[in-house]
DNA sequence: TATACTTGAATAGCATGCTATGTAGTGTTA
DNA sequence: TAACACTACATAGCATGCTATTCAAGTATA
């Protein structure tokens, strides 16, 4: 590999984050769902009274972006959208007996893909690793609003 | 932020990726371009001989997305596909004047962009930064052929 | 209270990425 | 050389992401 794009931090945050949707994708594809799925997951299965915005700030992704992941998940049987009798504007985000049963293999799968990951580097190298994303992630985060 | 998202490789840098292909975009969209219009000019730039699987191999995504990016890039006026006399099923991927009028502005932009992600951490801190997401990329990239 | 502003979601339209297939043009080999 | 295999692209179909717009429901204010 060359030159630019082993000294560009966007081209290399891009392409390991491609690699490994990859390797999530191909791990959780057994289980019936997605990446971003499993994400949004994540945060379902912690607590069933979450709003579309409480998911939107808790993923930093844009507010479409989430309804659009909502309704392929609502779909596929895993999430229900509950009507909030305090604000009707608002649904609550459930996970559905469907999306339970897969937790805990979906979180196991989503382990081994990061460990794998990070299996080439030493165990100080891989908070290093994470420690510098993370501050970067948290200036741009809060730059941003 | 809470947890498991600060201590997964995977979430990092998806969301790294976003927060980096936010700023490109912003940065690039007055030159008419996108961000993976621009990686693939990054090459098509040094190159005026490059066929689709030399972009493809080179900047490492599949056939079908580099296919429909160059579509977008030949509709949008930044290449050309000539026919390759040597072989017709190919075609070369050349750079059009528009192409050619952006270079600098466009990878000006993306410079500032890279820096003022990494601006948070130091010179050091950056290099180690760039060496860790190489050596998974490196290592990612070979394992998977 | 009626009007105006704000807010939670949905929708439209587009860029990127992937997998799976189809289709020529090239190569190889019986 | 005819049949088979391989290769370079194109296409279809779908998941994710973004921006922009719209709509209905809540809030605030004249």
């Amino acid at each position: 590999m060359t030159n630019w794009k082993m000294k560009s931090a966007g081209y290399l945050t891009n392409h390991m984050t491609r690699l490994f949707f990859q390797g999530l994708r191909d791990e959780i594809a057994p289980l019936g769902i997605a990446p971003a799925q499993f994400m949004t997951l994540l945060e379902v299965w912690k607590a069933d009274d979450l709003t579309q915005k409480d998911l939107v700030e808790r993923l930093d992704v844009e507010q479409a972006t989430m309804a659009n992941t909502i309704t392929r998940m609502e779909r596929d049987g895993l999430i229900e959208r509950r009507p909030m009798p305090s604000d009707k504007r608002a649904k609550a985000i459930v996970a559905t007996e469907k999306a339970k049963a897969i937790q805990k293999d979906a979180i196991d799968a989503a382990m081994r893909v990061n460990r794998s990951f990070l299996e080439v580097l030493s165990p100080d190298e891989q908070t290093q690793l994470l420690d510098l994303m993370r501050r970067i992630v948290e200036n741009k985060t809060q730059s941003k609003g």
